[in-house]
DNA sequence: GCTATAGCAATACGCTTGACTTGCAAATCG
DNA sequence: CGATTTGCAAGTCAAGCGTATTGCTATAGC
């Protein structure tokens, strides 16, 4: 055989020139001459590695989504000893807020996936599959709060984990649109949390709440 | 001179045939070819009554920002008697979420140009500037809310304002993707509402608060 | 050292795109 | 009634698109 190369580190490379592009012009603004100019190789290459555009878009959506939930990840076992809920819920926050340029540029991508995935039902599907699992776990430490006297056992954890993603989402969207500046985001997340967070009470005898 | 029609109405109905391509397939699968056969139109005519697609874009976003305002206003003021900050705010809200097919088709041609506006400058100022407008009613309402006794005065009305926009936001994104039925994410702003309502108190004496 | 083949560049094809040009039908005004 | 001007259809054009094809180059295996 002649010489060979490593296939998935090319389409890697690939889907990040896809990225730069998409996150400046859109999904619909990257044609396959223009990726593969930014990623610095001929149209041909390109199409060895994807036999179609689709398939490189999502090649490009997978990898990225992988990417950001690995961060996220990391983000919480990086916590020191074992941190309280709230602690875990903010760092989670503050890793899908666009503080700084390079989460800004991923955001950037999401908006031009999110903008197909309303359209396009493949690529809502995809979009669709993560909200539940990242709810669930959002909920789990809400309910966690609530079990230790954090938060008002009134608050339903589904409904609040679901009140946090939203809220990410939409001042997220604002922060893009240059609303405010990206550190606003974040303070408005830390009210909100303080809001969530403020129920006075050593762990009482009302720990019978259960559905 | 001869026949004469109402240019303003043209452009509006080919504004609305745009608004349904977009709605469907975005802004960017909406042709010229596209919009007239929509319109019912020749792509003569299209062109006789905008000059180029950027143009023909711009009145669209123009249509429906304005079609959008009158008809919050209009709910507002529908309103009999004096109506409380909280009923006021649920249905700017109602109105803002995308909880029947018009309402939805409305928030997806918003979709269709916050994808836009995000890479194209002269889109995102026309996104930007009714934000500051709403933020401000919002507050205002807050801010009234407060003084009536029925939220806490901690609160600020401003950041609460953004709070709520970043969440009807956020609600809408997810329930565009399916994620939940449209009713969840009405469901989940009552519950955000319940909980910025919930100052339980007669105006007392703390009304020194100001920074 | 010959051959098979992976890797890739180059090019061509059929289509669609936005913009532009031309020309004519109809209707109003003098 | 004829001149004039609006409204619009049809056609053209170059540019750009995704895809497909072709063929060269370099290397690994026999």
């Amino acid at each position: 055989m002649p010489k060979r190369v490593d296939h998935d580190e090319r389409r890697r490379q690939i889907s990040e020139a896809l990225w730069r592009i998409a996150a400046t012009r859109g999904l619909d603004g990257a044609s396959l001459r223009d990726v593969a100019a930014e990623a610095g190789i001929s149209l041909g290459r390109l199409q060895h590695y994807f036999t179609s555009k689709d398939e490189m878009f999502v090649f490009a959506l997978d990898y990225i989504s992988g990417l950001a939930e690995r961060r996220i990840r990391e983000r919480v076992q990086a916590l020191p000893g074992t941190p309280a809920p709230r602690d875990i819920l903010r760092h989670c926050l503050v890793e899908m807020l666009p503080l700084d340029d390079e989460s800004r540029a991923g955001n950037l991508v999401q908006v031009a996936y999110y903008a197909r995935a309303v359209h396009d039902a493949r690529t809502r599907r995809h979009a669709q599959e993560g909200v539940p699992a990242l709810r669930d776990f959002f909920a789990a430490q809400v309910r966690h709060a609530v079990e230790r006297g954090e938060v008002d056992p009134e608050r339903v954890p589904e409904d609040e984990a679901m009140l946090l993603l939203a809220l990410a989402d939409g001042l997220t969207s604002f922060a893009l649109l240059d609303v405010y500046a990206p550190a606003e985001a974040l303070r408005l997340i830390d009210r909100h949390l303080a809001g969530l967070f403020s129920y006075n009470s050593s762990p009482r005898s009302s720990g019978s709440k259960r559905s």
